[in-house]
DNA sequence: CGCATTTTTGCAACGTTGTTGCGAATTTAA
DNA sequence: TTAAATTCGCAACAACGTTGCAAAAATGCG
């Protein structure tokens, strides 16, 4: 895809969510959409961004959440990780059922969006209403 | 098992991973004896200590991760997770591989030891080393 | 046991991540 | 174009975690 129709697409994706369209939801958009599997920490949006503050960074982040754009991803160190919905999520209302898969050599964290999370039967009296699976270990690149 | 003995063991495995058996951390190690399948956090054990200083509960979560008597549960909110691992983890070498459920009405986080973390076949060039699973809902208790 | 050595603890100070309040700037809608 | 609503940047704060260092406690040995 194109980055011209990224932008395009961008600016859509805001309005459907009832968002306005300002210069730092695209810019922060724009970086998610420019490698779609990968996962994004704030600190990595405030360096490739450079001069944005800190504080749009983390409500832009918010933002996104509730409204189903992005949806986080669970690790063990403290710090919260993004990344792109696909297209059935919604305001309040994700869909992501996919497993995700951290590199310990390279540190990227990746979508598998083709991968689902296998069912597990609970002890009795479990209810499970999300279940959530970090594959740690090399990535396709490191493993070369 | 009854308290005395727990006290017992508590400074057995101490000595067995080759640390001095200390107050500060009987007392921690206690803490996770005392309802073993159950999660705990730095701000509920200092809160259930009371007179602890911060940094020598963070400083004994270290030792013991290290050591293999805690394992650590990833989680979406931004605190580490510590709760008691089997006999079979050693210095550096972990054996956990069971699911992890967290519920999100009364806020615990368990170890379901029985339940192993299924395989999943990862795409061509991923590699494996560790899997780790959380499902949340709610739990037995919230569930009467 | 008594004593020297090693290890642990508490305190203070600092770093990082994330949150909140508020006025200025931007976006939206009329 | 203009007024209202929303967003942005700054400052200040809070929570979680780390590091250095001196006092206290644990260990090992004669
Ligand atoms: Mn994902
Ligand atoms: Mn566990
Ligand atoms: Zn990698
Ligand atoms: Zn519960």
């Amino acid at each position: 895809m194109s980055d011209t129709n990224n932008i395009d697409k961008i600016g859509q994706l805001l309005r459907q969510g009832g968002m306005s369209v300002t210069e730092k939801r695209v810019q922060i958009l724009h970086l998610f959409f420019a490698q779609p599997g990968n996962a994004l920490r704030h600190a990595d949006i405030e360096q490739q961004l450079g001069s944005m503050d800190r504080v749009t960074i983390y409500r832009t982040l918010h933002t996104f959440l509730e409204k189903g754009l992005l949806h986080t991803i669970p690790n063990a160190d403290g710090t919260a990780m993004y990344a792109l919905c696909k297209d059935e999520c919604h305001e309040g209302h994700h869909h992501d059922d996919h497993v995700h898969f951290l590199c310990s050599q390279c540190g990227v964290t990746i979508c598998l969006d083709g991968i689902v999370v296998p069912q597990v039967k609970l002890p009795q009296g479990y209810a499970a209403r999300q279940m959530e699976m970090v594959i740690s270990g090399t990535c396709q690149t490191c493993n070369i």
